[in-house]
RNA sequence: UCCUCCUUAGCUCAGUUGGUUAGAGCACAUGACUGUUAAUCAUGGGGUCCUAGGUUCAAGCCCUAGAGGGGGAGCCA
């Protein structure tokens, strides 16, 4: 027989069940007991909420009953029946307990309370089985589905680029490195560089840092794709938004132009979230009251004015801001903080580049929404961006998001051979080692859009989390890599 | 990488102008309790006060250096 005959706590809570005999486990997450009756509270992970097992001691034998303790694996047999109690409809009394993990209370360091997310974090193999870790995990869960189920809804194909490779053309960071080569021992070139005829791939390799020039040559054949997969910057960043391996999405497609990108990027969001909210209710109360009670613990004035539910409402229901990079700067100079100078960098002239201070402003306090700012100077953008006819800006959008800032960078990609190559040499981009990419617009070249999304920071958005350590299993940043 | 704050029991934290034996809540153990909801009540065990050096009659507290962590900034997604 097989061993997994269990029911989950989720569909136990779903459906009636009561007179049935069922099999549950899980684990522990307390236990109440007295001297005729001992009460554990069960999770196994299918839903936040936790199943009353009741054990009667004239059944079920003291030795097993002192073996369940906080964190403990059990196997419960028993028949589900109406609570007597009033904190459930209802329960199940145990005719058979199996302990099949015992977890030592001495040793065991979760306990029925609440723990800092530092401690956790420290116990990352562990935190997991905690209420919030368990919801953000299954809310991240709902979102990568719906990820793969909006694109796919929409005719788009999933394509996985290449984790290893040799470009780092776009410019968007320190890369890791990727050899076989004897770091101690490095066959060397004549002039005492090092040779990468010797490593493995014959030339110098490095993780990717973005999927965006590969995702441009499959949109160039297949229209409308994406890739969702693990990027990877060595970036010395030590913030709450950055880690060194993130999951990055990022939809291409032929026959987009900027407004078409921005339109698809808003109904993208707006359908995950929505998702989310449809199919995570029960995490997604848990988190919005757990948002509210660590606000309470911030000051009036850093308080945000909407509950995270109503924060996800509000995004799903109204249309974001579309403005300007020109307008943006217009609005900045003119504002209270440019004014009295309480900016740590004032704005001054249009070519300067929005500080985050500056993006809070305009999200948090100006427009109070989501807000895509497009049509930034070409002096601050990468060189794949679609020159715009005033010679000054590029058809560049970035979506900002309260929180969080910046939650998707885009672009209408530049399409003309001539413009592409002139603006490479002036960035000093070879393109002798970009002739695949130069193909494209060689051949068949088409206006195509499309934009990239950083998969933790929508996680961060929809869950509260404040930091984007806690919304990714096990965190990479600078110094740490354990587990 | 820069700025700033923090490090005291398993966890969360208190610890006065430097002064005798370093405290609380939770957790844990034992006992009590006829159905509990992070049960309750009683009793008990539990400390490298982050590390190294220094000042002092005396350091958890002051000074210097280091380690670890948090927040902010830059870079970005």
């Amino acid at each position: 027989m097989a061993f997994n005959k269990r029911v989950k706590i989720k569909s136990l809570l779903e459906s009636d069940f009561v007179g049935q005999e069922v099999t549950l486990m899980g684990w522990v997450r307390t236990k109440r007991s007295n001297k005729n009756v001992s009460f554990v509270a069960l999770n196994d992970g299918s839903t936040i909420n936790n199943y009353q097992v009741v054990a009667d001691p004239n059944i079920i034998d003291e030795e097993t009953l002192k073996r369940i303790t906080t964190g403990a694996c059990i196997k419960i047999s028993g028949q589900i029946v109406a609570s007597q109690g009033s904190g459930q409809n209802s329960e199940i009394a145990a005719s058979s307990i199996t302990i099949l993990g015992e977890a030592d209370p001495e040793k065991y360091p979760l306990q029925p309370k609440k723990h800092s997310l530092e401690f956790l974090r420290e116990i990352a193999h562990l935190r997991m089985r905690t209420n919030t870790f368990g919801a953000v995990f299954r809310v991240r869960h709902a979102l990568a589905y719906a990820v793969h189920k909006y694109f796919n809804d929409k005719g788009f194909f999933y394509i996985h680029t290449p984790i290893i490779t040799a470009s780092d053309t776009e410019g968007a960071g320190e890369t890791f490195k990727v050899t076989t080569l004897d770091l101690k021992n490095p066959p060397l070139n004549e002039d005492g560089s090092i040779n990468y005829k010797e490593d493995f791939f014959e030339r110098e390799t490095n993780l990717t840092v973005s999927g965006q020039l590969e995702g441009e040559l499959a949109a160039m054949a297949l229209a409308e794709i994406y890739t969702f997969g693990p990027t990877f910057r060595a970036e010395n960043s030590n913030t709450t938004r950055h880690l060194a391996e993130f999951w990055m999405i990022e939809p291409e497609m032929a026959f987009y132009d900027a407004e078409d990108n921005q339109d698809l990027a808003e109904d993208f969001l707006q359908y995950v979230i929505g998702y989310a909210l449809e199919h995570c209710k029960d995490d997604l109360a848990f988190l919005d009251k757990r948002a509210t009670d660590e606000e309470q613990g911030k000051k009036a004035d850093q308080r945000s004015e909407m509950g995270l539910l109503d924060r996800l409402r509000f995004v799903t229901e109204n249309k974001f801001e579309r403005i300007t990079y020109t307008a943006a700067i217009d609005i900045l100079r003119n504002s209270n903080p440019n004014k009295k100078k309480k900016f740590q960098y004032l704005i001054e002239e249009w070519g300067a580049d929005l500080q985050s201070e500056h993006e809070r402003f305009l999200v948090e306090k100006h427009f109070k929404k989501p807000v895509i700012l497009t049509d930034y100077p070409k002096e601050i953008k990468a060189f794949y961006m679609r020159q715009n006819d005033d010679g000054k800006t590029v058809a560049a959008m970035d979506i900002l998001f309260p929180g969080i800032g910046e939650i998707v960078g885009g672009s209408q990609r530049e399409e003309r051979m001539d413009r592409l190559t002139q603006r490479m040499d002036e960035m000093h981009i070879p393109q002798e080692e970009m002739w695949w990419y130069l193909d494209t617009r060689r051949f068949g070249a088409t206006p195509h859009a499309g934009f990239g999304l950083g998969f933790e920071r929508l996680v961060q958005f929809v869950t509260g989390m404040g930091n984007i350590r806690d919304v990714i299993a096990f965190p990479r940043t600078p110094g740490n890599a354990e587990f």
